[in-house]
DNA sequence: CCTTCACAAATCGTATATCATTTGAAATAC
DNA sequence: GTATTTCAAATGATATACGATTTGTGAAGG
């Protein structure tokens, strides 16, 4: 009987609602109204809170309480830039392991990438990405790298709820890179090379924001990058 | 008045206890006992394992409990190989910004390294090497990856009481290897050169331990690669 | 009008108490 | 003798209660 503990619940529903921005950067989690809603005490949302804080989605502090994290204009460029990393070399260590049959998937998932280009829906694009690049990194041996790719990928959604803003002309490079990533894959080129060019195809989307970001300075200066 | 919240005190001591080995892998805490010792409730001693499980220092099942995290024989190495990467790219992104009395400071520490080669003392050896590549990559623009890179060398701490034994042959080489990564840095070297080399720093660390593991094979068979 | 102090409301921090679940051991059946 | 069931002890999970801290507000003083 798989009980969902109300720690859980808690954490689940709040996790929930900042990604989904319904609770926005600077909310208030106040215990005991979270509480009342979800008809429990304030002790597990109190340890939920605590769980929250320690993946960075809320900041904490003693005696005052804790808030939905507060985005720094240099977030969304620290956070593509950890991931870059990371899901570099995840996709690198990867990549030795990679069969044929995954290869084909990635492609077919990159096709439909490359479809809806024409009638563009950026969440849906977002969406197959996710799910192209997972097919890369998945197999990454080392846990504690594939983590960081999954803690990375969770924190930008988060971040593009506030501050992202869709590059239309990157998507057309990106699904090119794509193909690039994959050839190198099935080369089976030198694990150095398919990491650099894994990391400088996130590199690139990140230029390719900030540099639409400048390009739009002065228009409602937000506190992100790309609002 | 700074006072240190109960939770916090819990926090820490079970951190110490585990990172001094005291508290071994696979040993569990039982919330009651170690509350009655701390002269607190259980409330703030479930509060700050649940933080040290948020680490992964320790591992938890609901309604049985918190145990501090086993050690499977691919810990060490997953972790220096994490670690190599992180501590790479922070090195390497710090490099731009380092003064030449950094240099000077990481310069007089090596030399104590080499000094202490003679008589040898591989605790100390090991904090003067944490201080020395602390100087290189504590300057790192992006304080997601400089936290990651905290995290690999805590995480090391625990690691080095189960499974970490020193290699004495490894200590000259990497004495003579931080010289050659500060001579890149002074140089301004292209920043991913910088990187490979801090990166393969550790990874070589990490290959005398694996290779010296090897050797002893089938010699006392611990849980750990290099007991 | 501004500053400072005092007080009250809001909220967090922790203790105590109770309920729920797991686990192991004893008893029973086969 | 082994397997199954039952039950009790240990322990975790959560609720409630209360004390502590922070923070805003308004009064008093300058």
């Amino acid at each position: 009987m798989a009980t969902i503990s109300k720690s859980e619940q808690a954490y689940r529903l709040m996790r929930d609602r900042i990604e989904s921005g319904r609770y926005v950067p600077g909310y208030r989690l106040v215990l005991a109204p979270i509480a009342a809603e979800l008809e429990m005490s304030v002790v597990p949302v109190r340890e939920a809170i605590r769980r929250l804080e320690a993946e960075g989605l809320v900041t904490f502090e003693t005696n005052v309480g804790a808030q939905v994290a507060l985005i720094k204009e240099t977030e969304y460029q620290h956070t593509m830039q950890t991931l870059a990393l990371v899901e570099g070399s995840a996709t690198a260590l990867a990549s030795p392991t990679i069969t044929a049959d995954q290869v084909e998937r990635a492609r077919a998932i990159n096709e439909l990438m490359r479809e809806s280009l024409s009638h563009f829906d950026p969440q849906r694009f977002t969406e197959l990405n996710l799910e192209f690049h997972s097919v890369l990194f998945e197999t990454c041996p080392n846990p504690h790298i594939l983590d960081l790719v999954h803690r990375g990928w969770n924190r930008m959604k988060v971040l593009r709820n506030s501050s992202f803003s869709f590059v239309p002309g990157r998507a057309q490079e990106s699904v090119d890179e794509h193909d690039r990533i994959l050839q190198l894959i099935v080369d089976h080129a030198p694990t150095i090379e398919i990491e650099i060019a894994a990391r400088n195809h996130r590199l690139g989307t990140l230029d390719a924001v900030l540099a639409q970001s400048a390009s739009r300075q002065g228009e409602a200066r937000a506190q992100a990058p790309a609002a």
